[in-house]
DNA sequence: AAAAGGTCCAACCGCATTGCT
DNA sequence: TAGCAATGCGGTTGGACCTTT
């Protein structure tokens, strides 16, 4: 008989109550105790922890529930532009590393991440009709996607207002941006080959061998190296290679909701239409 | 109104890594 | 250094909820 060394007391055999180990969803009786008993003696040593809280739960459950739900940091739904653009950068550079990449967006889990990238991201490249790997959906990021994104984030931070899901964060999201690319850009100098698996980054400025006009993106590569805040590279050089200020473009095709949802699925009928154009 | 299909997300599973003895 | 347990991570799934027919 194995027994278990527990921070509740003196080691005792496994009753026959904790070998009836609970799974499914957790009830709001188990939420209280996870919660008093990490505000008592903090998390860590979860297979003990569930134990000494009274949990008949195994320790891998029980922090899952903390990371993902109660931890009362943690920030749930309502990704923002800012967040989805981090997300993005981050995915080509870094791949399914789902964990390393919310590090980058304080208050978000990786399951979060993980889900947003599987609903949102990968359900949208079912409808283009092409694996999210493929430079054709990867186009569609570089020039669609991102750009628009970096105009909702410039046309918010126009307004006065502040949203809540970005008003408490540690950290801007665009200034993580800057610090991050300026942090890749050195370890890819050293060596780094994490973007080489993807053959560029999201980010890279646009050859014109890829169809994107030049003069959309005239003098942003030598902006490459100066990248010293919220009004960085990304932002400046893809705001001007919108294809959107004037005729052609898809901002005639009525994306001029900003709810979310909305914006979300105009875009991406815009991009059907401006695929069938470009390939 | 109800059935069918789709979407989303919390939670589980298995494998890899880390740390301890 | 080997063996084991704990922890971390990414992939997958079950089911609640929503939308469409």
């Amino acid at each position: 008989m194995e027994f278990h060394e527990t921070t509740c007391g003196s080691a005792i055999p496994p009753s026959e109550e904790e070998m009836d180990l609970r799974r499914g969803p957790w009830t709001v009786e188990e939420d209280v105790l996870l919660v008093n008993y990490i505000a008592v003696h903090g998390e860590g040593r979860w297979n003990s922890l569930a134990r000494c809280a009274g949990l008949r739960r195994t320790g891998k459950s029980c922090r899952l529930r903390w990371l993902n739900y109660l931890r009362p940091d943690v920030r749930r739904g309502n990704i923002t532009p800012e967040e989805q653009l981090l997300i993005l950068e981050l995915h080509s550079r870094w791949g399914n590393r789902w964990s390393k990449i919310a590090q980058h967006l304080p208050g978000r889990t990786d399951n979060e991440i993980k889900n947003y990238w599987r609903t949102r991201v990968q359900k949208h490249a079912k409808q283009l009709k092409c694996d999210v790997n493929s430079k054709q959906f990867k186009d569609v990021m570089r020039y669609l996607w991102i750009p628009r994104l970096v105009e909702r984030i410039q046309a918010a931070s126009g307004n006065s207002t502040v949203s809540p899901a970005t008003s408490h964060r540690p950290e801007d999201p665009a200034t993580e941006l800057a610090r991050v690319k300026l942090s890749s850009e050195t370890s890819s100098a050293a060596g780094s080959s994490s973007s080489d698996s993807f053959g560029m980054h999201y980010f890279s400025p646009p050859r014109v061998s890829d169809g994107f006009p030049a003069a959309s993106m005239q003098g942003c590569e030598d902006n490459i190296g100066d990248v010293t805040g919220p009004t960085d590279f990304t932002t400046a050089c893809w705001s001007e290679s919108l294809p959107s200020s004037n005729s052609g473009g898809y901002a005639d095709l009525g994306l001029t909701d900003l709810d979310q949802d909305v914006w979300w699925d105009d875009l991406w009928s815009a991009e059907n239409i401006w695929l069938q154009q470009q390939f």
